[in-house]
DNA sequence: TTGAAAGCGGTACCAC
DNA sequence: GTGGTACCGCTTTCAA
């Protein structure tokens, strides 16, 4: 690999000045700039990089750590920051954190350890304590879920509002059995949503009903595992004493396995609305109810914290919780009026 | 930030013991390394990975740039190497290149200025030239499409063999008339895709009809601008003379927006076959006949042939193509018979 | 077993 | 305007 050395000889000056060509110094003479330039272009030189940063003492990265990049949620997020990233000549690092919350600090200290200059992370585990020992060096920003035993700015949405809302909607519709399903309520999104979800049934008089609700494994059964197994797990939430006419996913990736299951056991006549939006949920018959989870926006804002704090070194103040506003969009599957009973 | 020299100085050895002791060396005498390990452990002492690398002369980090992280293919193969990334000890860079050929060069190049170990990229410029510079030191493998004017391993499946399988499918179930939809011929898997196409009529002694032919910017409408558009185009295709009673999809991103509005026009009873797997598809009415573009095989097999380069340096013999077969999923929207004319 | 010195490639600082 | 020198933190080389 060509040096500054290497091209400082050829030019017949000093590697400082080469330094200063390559950087644009005004400080150089013409004819000297010109020698150099021709030099740099004769061996093709190019800098390095790892030589560059070490100097510098930081990464002009950033590292993002979401919990499975297929989630059209997380993509969009990637994407916008990435898109933020490049602007300002910065690379991004990506990372999937998995549902396993074991994985999590393994995967992001390998990025903390890098010097990068900031860190965006939707969380999968319940302890962020881990991150003490970085979050001084370097900004962290929380996109989606708020860190727990660990202090940072984070971006949310109100879960437990939304969760109401979507909830109140089935109510309005004429339901008063409304299933529950969700994911593993470790995660404090999902309690929220629960929440919200017994909050609205009992501002409607309508008593929360235990046998209703699915959780724990539901995410695994209806978004990783066979169709069978999803379809055998819907099928036994639809079987109870008094069963549901309608179901509250309580978010995207659960919709999708739970929506093709109830297409495969035809009950596509049920109320459903989900938290999150999907990909082609508003091509189905009937086309899926959902709140939007608006990722552009959270990645827009997350983005903003994230920036602003690198660029504000040392600022670090309380950290604040950024929370955004979402809405429901009706397309259809909240709007059946349940079978009379 | 704690050097090795401040753990020296603490202990009252000298820099490179503690170097010693970190990396584990046996030459190290028992009394001396607690002592070191007393002093690295009340430093708290991490290792400046910007100095390491900068001495290793290579970051052992991937890139990865792929035209769409969204795009559910793409981000299998993400996910998929950064699992064997991780397992080595390295790090991802993710690119994103966008519809647009002309970000390529600059996005894959920010990755490959930073001296990283190797480069997978599914590219979207037809002229991989500027890669010519960096080949020499970093190895690069292509995935989903090969490159042009530049020589380096690739990892592909058969466009115009499973194109063929796809049309013919719809011709086995009695359409004449089948239409075509897809990215800008520009796309080489484009072009592939639409000779499979008219091979398989011709086979059948069908005569290509370039009116049934929707290409340039049907990507666009379909995947990325307003649902009225798609409507709005897929409903000029439908109304051509002697209208199609079958549609070949050609890529995931279109076929997503076309059935979107096939449903909004109530246009489902046509054939239809879509060249890539999509989310929901098999929970559509009717569900959507694919060729499954395996992402999961083809980014493994681009991880072996991408890590193999990385152990054995400095091979680089003639590039070699990689073609990995796949299949077709009947799901219904590829059975229906159509209307008797 | 341990340490001193040199060097990776670039840039800041200070002379000239 | 230009060059010398020191230094970023770590590791290799060689000597003690």
């Amino acid at each position: 690999m060509t040096t500054m050395q290497d091209v400082a000889t050829r030019a017949g000056v000093s590697a400082k000045t080469v330094s200063r060509v390559f950087n644009d110094d005004p400080n150089v003479s013409p004819e000297t700039r010109e020698r150099v330039q021709e030099a740099l272009a004769a061996l093709n030189y190019r800098p390095n990089m790892l030589a560059r940063r070490f100097r510098e003492g930081r990464d002009s990265a950033i590292g993002i750590a979401v919990p499975n990049i297929g989630d059209p949620f997380f993509a969009t997020i990637i994407r916008s920051i990435e898109d933020r990233a490049v602007e300002r000549g910065m690379v991004v690092f990506v990372t999937t954190l998995g549902q396993d919350a074991t994985n999590e600090p393994a995967r992001v200290e390998r990025l903390m350890r890098r010097q990068i200059s900031g860190m965006l992370i939707a969380p999968v585990s319940n302890d962020q304590s881990y991150l003490e020992q970085w979050g001084d060096e370097t900004p962290i920003v929380f996109i989606d879920r708020e860190p727990i035993n660990f202090a940072a700015d984070s971006v949310v949405v109100d879960d437990e509002a939304m969760a109401r809302v979507a909830t109140a909607h089935l109510i309005d519709q004429g339901h008063r059995r409304i299933g529950f399903v969700g994911d593993t309520t470790s995660l404090v999104t999902t309690r929220k949503r629960l929440d919200g979800y017994r909050a609205a049934l009992q501002l409607a008089g309508i008593e929360p009903d235990d046998s209703l609700v699915s959780l724990d494994g539901s995410l695994l059964v209806f978004g990783y595992r066979s169709p069978a197994d999803a379809v055998a797990q819907a099928s036994a939430l639809l079987s109870v004493d008094d069963p549901p006419t309608a179901l509250f996913s309580s978010n995207a990736q659960c919709s999708m396995g739970l929506v093709r299951a109830l297409h495969s056991l035809g009950r596509t006549e049920l109320g459903f609305v989900s938290f999150g939006d999907f990909p082609m949920a508003d091509a189905l018959t009937p086309a899926v109810t959902v709140i939007d989870q608006n990722a552009e926006g959270l990645a827009e804002l997350a983005g903003n914290v994230l920036f602003d704090a690198i660029d504000a070194p040392a600022t670090r103040a309380t950290p604040s919780v950024h929370s955004l506003p979402l809405h429901l969009i009706p397309r259809g599957s909240g709007e059946i009026a349940p079978a009379s009973v």
